[in-house]
DNA sequence: GTGCTGAAGTTGGCTGTACAACTTCAGCCA
DNA sequence: TGGCTGAAGTTGTACAGCCAACTTCAGCAC
């Protein structure tokens, strides 16, 4: 909880946004839920209308509060979104749960992308990259199985990583490879042969399948994964409006 | 593709927006994908820095340009997320991927709500609801089973609609009644019997399930529903950044 | 009581300004 | 060649102000 909340650095309306955050959450607002208007919240927190107004369309992104002119926000929901790396990083995820995640690295190879690994990656004929397959774990429970490939340079550090190494993505972040964007697809799949080894299933028995592409801040992909989950293990939730959608309904 | 896009009416960064997701689709910013600048923009279409920069945000909250500071902006890619009513109206949905919807009311009562319904829908002990079962299709083939349930008054007005209309969400619209914020929950299942025999599989065989909420401008609950979708007929993709985040993965 | 009207309150939209933080790149120096 | 430095360019953050659009509600007329 105090990991991004009550925060003393970054930008003001962020700080902001996670003080309203938390009001939010400890029911600072009234059975109603009506929050004090844009210029009370300035005044009260000695900022500008316009600092306020930014830190709301945060929340409001998130589903948080309302927003509708007329009349004042009224809190939505409490529910917790995630931060950008919880959903990146399975590790950050199981902690923030409390549960103890694990990995095993089945297999990790170097070599030439073929063209549809290209295409994901945007790379050029020739490129080569990284494919790691994992078996992830949560408190000892086969949970999920991640094929994962990874460019060439960032598949390097994680090739240099112990076998036994639980986070692949905390190093990679320590050692500046930065994460900004990606694209989340989710349908259904049923399990083939490694598939039902690994995670102690049938074959052919039906998984939740994520499929997830990265890019770092310029825009340039850094890994494509495809990650499946037992059933029953997981839900994938997003909240959207009128405002703003990034989520859609893709025809298979 | 001329629904949404060269509008002439509404906010000036909502027709800008429109304007650039065009020129970006059209591949009108060369093969690099560099927009121009903030200050560049705002003076070829007159407007100033801060509409530019409301602009952008629609488009990077998106996932169409990157944003960072120090650089211009980049096209990400030209992924087309569906407006908030295709993702809440089956039909619409259909018609912009130029197929067939179809829908047949199995079912509709109303009654009073139960305990689960009270809490989704937010409703004091006692209160009425309606319940609608429903089975879509997509150019005649089954495709998926929606099991909804309505605040009184508006499903009062479903229950005056033909059994045979296809959408219901379009003649709630032309009522006045108004959706603004949806959750939407992403997991898996069994079919029920229920389930086996409307969309013709199996007992017991998975299916996606989408459960969703959805408020009206006020965070008033209007209608809550599940909808199970048969293997390979759909898929669900959603963008998110360290900016914005409205996606989480939760423990079943 | 019912319904209308208008004032007050609130958020949306747009402009302008200023500075901070960061990236890129040319040019210089060793 | 290689690396450093500094200037220019670009986006992020914050402030202030103005008006429009909308909601709510008290007060009034009927």
């Amino acid at each position: 909880m105090a990991g991004t909340d009550g925060r003393t650095t970054g930008a003001r309306y962020r700080r902001l946004a996670a003080d309203l955050r938390e009001a939010i959450a400890s029911g600072a607002f009234g059975s109603d839920g009506r929050l004090p208007s844009e210029e009370q919240l300035a005044q009260q927190y000695g900022v500008s209308r316009g600092t306020v107004r930014q830190a709301l369309s945060v929340l409001r992104a998130n589903g948080l509060v309302t927003s509708r002119r007329g009349t004042r926000r009224v809190v939505l929901g409490t529910a917790r979104t995630q931060s950008f790396m919880e959903l990146m990083s399975f590790t950050l995820w199981a902690r923030s749960l409390g549960e103890e995640p694990g990995g095993r690295t089945i297999d990790i190879t170097r070599c030439t992308a073929n063209p549809l690994e290209r295409e994901q990656l945007g790379l050029a004929p020739g490129a080569e990259i990284y494919r790691v397959l994992r078996l992830r774990t949560l408190s000892r429970v086969p949970i999920m199985i991640e094929r994962t490939i990874y460019v060439e340079h960032v598949g390097a550090m994680i090739a240099g990583l112990e076998p036994e190494a639980i986070s692949h993505i905390e190093p990679l972040t320590e050692q500046g490879v930065v994460f900004a964007d990606a694209e989340h697809t989710v349908d259904l799949v049923y399990a083939d042969a490694e598939d039902a080894e690994l995670l102690g299933c049938e074959e052919g028995a039906p998984l939740m399948r994520e499929r997830r592409r990265a890019t770092d801040p310029a825009g340039t992909p850094l890994e494509w994964s495809e990650d499946r989950y037992l059933p029953g293990t997981v839900s994938f939730t997003v909240h959207n409006s009128v405002a703003s959608t990034a989520l859609s309904r893709r025809r298979a």
